[in-house]
DNA sequence: GACACTACCTCGCAGTGCGAAGTAGCTTCT
DNA sequence: AGAAGCTACTTCGCACTGCGAGGTAGTGTC
C-alpha cells in the first residue's frame, strides 16, 4: 500500500517526535522514523523535512565529526520547535478523531 | 490551522465514505464532508476529487436535472469503490495508530 | 579490488488540495 | 427590473511536499 500522501504534512510532526527526547541525526532519525513503523519513508524525504524545519527556526543543528565514519549534522529542539509539536501533535490528533468519526458512522473498515 | 497538508490522500478516503450508504452530488458531498468536521475543505478540491475517482472506476455517474436549479451529477460507489473504502480505511487505520504511537510514547500533545 | 554500510546532498518530478475565475439557473428582496 | 445570493459545476494554474535517481565520501569486510 502506498501511504506517500497519507505522510503529507504528518512527516513534520513526527519527525519533531522523534527529536523530543534526544537530538539526532538524519541518518539516525530516519532508523527511529521506520522503527517506529514508518517504514516507507525515504531518506530524501528527511533531509528534506529537517532543511525546511530548521529555516522555519524550530531546529538547533550542529555538526560531530565522527571519527568512525562521515560527519553526523545533529539537529535538536529549540523553544519554537517543542511549542510547534505540540501544537502539531493537537491539530493532528483533531485530524484523525474527525476521520475515525466519518468512518464509524458508516462502519468502514472495523 | 492548516490541515491542507493532512488532507492530502485522506479526502478520496473520506469521499468514499461518505457515499457508501447514499449516492451524491458534488455540492451535496461538500455539505456532508462539512458537516462531518472537515470545514476547511475547498469545492474544487472535491470536484476534482470526485473525477479522479471516476476516472479510477470506482464510481458510477449519472446526471439528474433539477426542477429547482442547476442540474445535478450524482456519483455513487461501484463494486471497486466499495472495495477500496474498505483497504482504503484499513490502511488509514493502521497509519493512524502507528502515529498516535509514536506521540503516545513521548507524552506529545495529550 | 569489490562490495556494503554509514551519512549527507542536489535535482527535478508527481500527486493533490486549493484559490480564482467563469458559467448558469433559480429565488428573494427592493 | 435590477441586484443580490444561493445552488451547482467547470477550468486553470499554483503551492506544497514526499520521493526516486544520482552523486560524493568515509569506513569496514570479504
Amino acid at each position: 500500500m502506498d501511504t506517500t500522501q497519507l505522510l503529507k504534512g504528518v512527516l513534520d510532526l513526527a519527525v519533531l517526535a522523534v527529536l523530543k527526547d534526544e537530538d539526532g541525526y538524519g541518518y539516525d532519525i530516519l532508523r527511529r522514523l521506520r522503527t517506529a513503523g514508518l517504514e516507507e519513508v525515504g531518506d530524501a524525504s528527511v533531509y528534506g523535512t529537517l532543511r525546511r524545519l530548521f529555516q522555519a527556526g524550530l531546529l538547533t543543528t550542529y555538526v560531530v565529526p565522527s571519527e568512525e565514519g562521515p560527519h553526523r549534522k545533529y539537529y535538536g529542539l529549540n523553544a519554537a520547535g517543542r511549542d510547534q509539536l505540540q501544537r502539531a501533535g493537537k491539530t493532528w490528533r483533531t485530524f484523525a478523531s474527525t476521520m475515525d468519526g466519518l468512518l464509524d458512522e458508516r462502519g468502514v473498515a472495523a
